[in-house]
DNA sequence: ATGGAACCTTAGTCTGGATTAAGGGACGGA
DNA sequence: TCCGTCCCTTAATCCAGACTAAGGTTCCAT
């Protein structure tokens, strides 16, 4: 892990805990073993930061979604993979989901842009698969039970049990139902 | 609608727009009309505006589940309505539904702790409701899953349909079959 | 018609915290 | 050994924005 990156996740720790304004250069440094200007070294400003961290978040999904449906035996599967990857991230990285969807509001213009797109982007994804395995759907209707379904994952941060499988098992089956329920 | 609450209701919408930290007391005056110096004449600071705008949230819903249960005739009535009440707040006041989740971090210590305390005890009478109807589950499992719906339903403010209605109709679809699924 | 309550204004004050300045040690390559 | 490149430090600077001061006006009840 480069430094920057272990800048980058310290500061995410950080933000999960107690938001982007709640957080100062100061403490970034201080979780790194360095003063809060070391970080000028790496990146530009604070808000770069966040950017940076939002960014490669929203690529990650997109990528990972992109992958996933290329290597799907049919929609089914595709479908199921989707939750499946979405929850394990989750699991893995609360608090990157944290930041992304409650931060995302304190990110640069240009930043918001492309984290906005790219989360379309990774929705459209989920969507496609949803209309290609029930061709009947109104695509807002699908489009609105996939950000649904993710909204349901993305309570993960604060919702775990005890145990990791059991927490993962848990929320595939959850999200498996809502979205048969809207969707067929 | 008294004084104090338009001014904390065209907070909440700039809150919910650009979160707290991105808002200034001067915004907030001129959303109502006023200067910003003149919000100290109804709140002591910009931090007790946003506590009492949580805390009245959370009591709210607490209430509101409190009286929904009592008036249920069975468990089954009871989990139904308690979702569509859930539902048709997070329809009617989507800035506070984005607030109540986003801005929390930024309450004052003790502001924080009354709404943690409240929402704890919401989620608590989901799951009375969930554990009585299906005496079996484990309660940690009945709390995740109360807390995954919620995630659901919460994540309607950016998520809704061209219709009112149908917007209702889904999330209650979606999460009734969420429940089930982790419930029986 | 007058005291005071309710509200609001403009003109500061003051501080936290992002950012910039200016420079030092470590270390690998020539 | 000497240079250049990293990476970091402490000591400012600087400004947005929360909050305070010091009055005004309106309007109602007595």
């Amino acid at each position: 892990m480069s430094r920057r990156e272990q800048l980058l996740h310290g500061a995410a720790v950080l933000f999960a805990e107690r938001g982007f304004a709640g957080v100062t250069m100061d403490d970034i440094g201080a979780a790194a073993g360095v003063s809060g200007p070391a970080l000028y070294h790496h990146f530009s400003s604070k808000e770069a930061m966040l950017g940076e961290m939002l960014v490669s978040i929203s690529e990650h999904l997109h990528e990972q979604g992109t992958a996933i449906v290329a290597a799907a035996i049919d929609a089914d599967h595709a479908l199921d993979s989707l939750i499946r990857a979405h929850v394990v991230f989750a699991i893995d990285h609360p608090e990157l989901i944290t930041v992304h969807f409650r931060d995302l509001v304190q990110a640069s213009e240009p930043d918001r842009h492309q984290v906005r797109r790219l989360q379309a982007r990774y929705v459209h994804i989920w969507v496609e698969v949803v209309t290609g395995r029930n061709p009947g759907v109104d695509p807002a209707v699908a489009r609105a039970s996939v950000r649904a379904v993710l909204g349901l994952i993305n309570s993960t941060p604060y919702n775990m049990l005890a145990n990791r499988d059991s927490t993962e098992a848990l929320l595939h089956a959850m999200a498996t139902a809502a979205m048969r329920a809207s969707i067929g």
